[in-house]
DNA sequence: GAATAGATTGTCT
DNA sequence: GACAATCTATTCT
């Protein structure tokens, strides 16, 4: 076995993109987190995009702009970490110029690097599915939480890096239905036929 | 495999 | 005090 090849941070200027882009973009990139000298990454299969002030599924509906919201106002490619139910950390990708608050939910990962770590984390052998594929469980399993609000993604120790792409499809987005017409957007994108994506979506 | 209920806490009303 | 861009265990089939 070779150590395994090391990741480069991605640009800051390869987030500069609309929503919708980014979070096309984002699939097959790999989310990586250095911490103490080891590496957690993982492959992004699944993406949503959410667009504020008028997407009324963001958090930034309406141009709500709170303690909570702030990063998503802030420059592209920055990390928005929100909780929830209590229970869960989300990971999203800050997008679009500053002052518009958009920003890209990363739902699915396939594990690319520190599998035992993760595995570790998650508490479960790494080859279960439900090691990464929802947007809680990627975050138990790199280590993100409230600590990495607001951090840039274009250098450590948690960045971007280039990936493989794959064949992309999209969808309507998942657990929304406060949202009203919104709910039917197909704003979420994933690799198609990768065992990692959160909810098999239905062709 | 599908459906259901309970957990648990930061944020906002 | 209510709620949430979810997860997990449990109870069906």
């Amino acid at each position: 076995m070779t150590s395994p090849r090391p990741f480069a941070p991605v640009d800051r200027a390869w987030f500069e993109a609309p929503v919708l882009a980014l979070a096309r973009r984002l699939i097959g990139a790999v989310v990586v987190h250095e911490r103490d000298g080891a590496v957690a990454a993982g492959r992004i299969v699944e993406t949503e995009a959410y667009r504020g002030p008028q997407d009324l599924a963001a958090h930034s509906a309406g141009g709500r702009r709170t303690a909570r919201t702030e990063a998503m106002f802030g420059p592209p490619g920055c990390a928005y970490m929100f909780l929830l139910y209590g229970t869960s950390w989300a990971l999203n990708v800050t997008a679009g110029p500053i002052g518009d608050p958009h920003a890209v939910l990363v739902r699915a990962l396939e594990p690319v690097a520190g599998l035992e770590e993760m595995a570790a984390r998650r508490g479960m052998p790494p080859t279960r599915r439900e090691l990464t594929n929802g947007p809680g469980k990627l975050c138990k399993a790199l280590g993100l939480d409230r600590s990495h609000y607001g951090l840039p993604l274009w250098q450590r120790p948690l960045f971007i890096a280039q990936g493989r792409r794959g064949l992309i499809g999209r969808s309507s987005r998942i657990n929304i239905d406060y949202a009203g017409s919104w709910i039917d957007k197909p704003w979420r994108f994933y690799e198609r036929g990768n065992r990692w994506v959160s909810v098999p979506p239905r062709h």
